[in-house]
DNA sequence: AGCAGGTATTTTACTCGTGAATTATTGATT
DNA sequence: AATCAATAATTCACGAGTAAAATACCTGCT
């Protein structure tokens, strides 16, 4: 399908990021090639990878991995507390990384641990009272820096964005995701 | 779960994808909180994960990791010769990681590696024949495996995101992106 | 020539994440 | 009661990636 969507050329000479010029030797070397996903992957895939590489810089001042921080929000966004295993399949992490991450977020304080009554094998984990004034006093900086990266984009385009990779995480989730209970 | 009250947005009843619960979880929280940026970030990092998980699959069957295949397909797209350092800024590793992959790469016949004959610093990477063999037959079928995942999407919508992809990139290639050289 | 400083690559020491065992516990079955 | 399978969490062993040090080499300057 997307065979013959050569993105005009010749015209206006906007810069081309660094897909473009990778598709183009492509088309060099195996002309004809069908390179569509490549243009839409790729492009996802270096995007992501160089936002979280920004987006990690402000946490790293605080002392915070990513992975830290997604899982104080995970505790504050679903404002209960939740045991190792939820806390993984939320952050889409392996529950050995969780075990690792709560010990160091313990450690320092910001999350608190609470054993199950009925069930021993269970613990229960909520943010402490600091726990939760960081990641509170986080993500409003968060947020700002992370809108600061998109400032290339319109607002329609960013909506636009938003509401296509929804339909693309929907349809992925659909045959590879999580088969959720 | 807790979250299953109705979305009275009025339209069609389409399903949420995961991070629209998330959201919806934070404006619980901090009502007026302006979640935008998450809300193309979140899914833009949660389909990259989604897409490379997957995409790497086919891969493994030929005992190839993705860092691997993009080294063998860097220097199948190039058509020429590459120094470490030159793949190493290509494919965004570390030069310490181009060197290991290097290594099994040459161990396994894929590359072949050329003392440069005036300056003994650097070396020269090129591809066996059985290493241009190996990516002619894989990246077909790469190619079409990745087009399947984005069956979910149509031409149009494939070609917008790609497009609105590509500014983005280019955004953030200015501001993070390689410095000056 | 001899050395200072720069560059290309590799090595080292480390962190982080994972899958597979391990431990501890529960609930069901006999 | 004793045993068995299932489940929750943790520990273990390992692989992969990195930053920084080490190595080896080049170039230009005095």
């Amino acid at each position: 399908m997307g065979a013959k969507d050569q993105p005009d050329e010749g015209e206006l000479s906007v810069a081309e990021d660094i897909v473009a010029g990778v598709l183009r030797q492509w088309q060099q070397v195996h002309p004809g090639l069908d390179t569509g996903p490549m243009a839409v992957i790729g492009r996802l895939n270096r995007c992501s990878a160089l936002l979280q590489q920004a987006v990690d810089a402000p946490l790293a001042q605080e002392g915070l991995s990513r992975a830290e921080f997604d899982i104080l929000g995970t505790l504050r966004r679903t404002g209960r507390e939740l045991t190792p295993g939820q806390l993984a399949r939320e952050t889409f992490a392996s529950g050995a990384a969780v075990t690792k991450r709560l010990r160091l977020l313990e450690e320092r304080g910001l999350v608190a641990r609470r054993p199950d009554a009925r069930d021993r094998r269970v613990a229960h984990l909520s943010l402490t009272d600091e726990g939760r004034e960081l990641i509170d006093r986080l993500l409003p900086d968060q947020l700002s820096f992370e809108s600061s990266l998109l400032s290339g984009l319109s607002g329609e385009e960013l909506g636009n964005l938003s509401t296509t990779l929804s339909d693309l995480l929907l349809h992925l989730e659909g045959r590879l995701g999580t088969p959720r209970t």
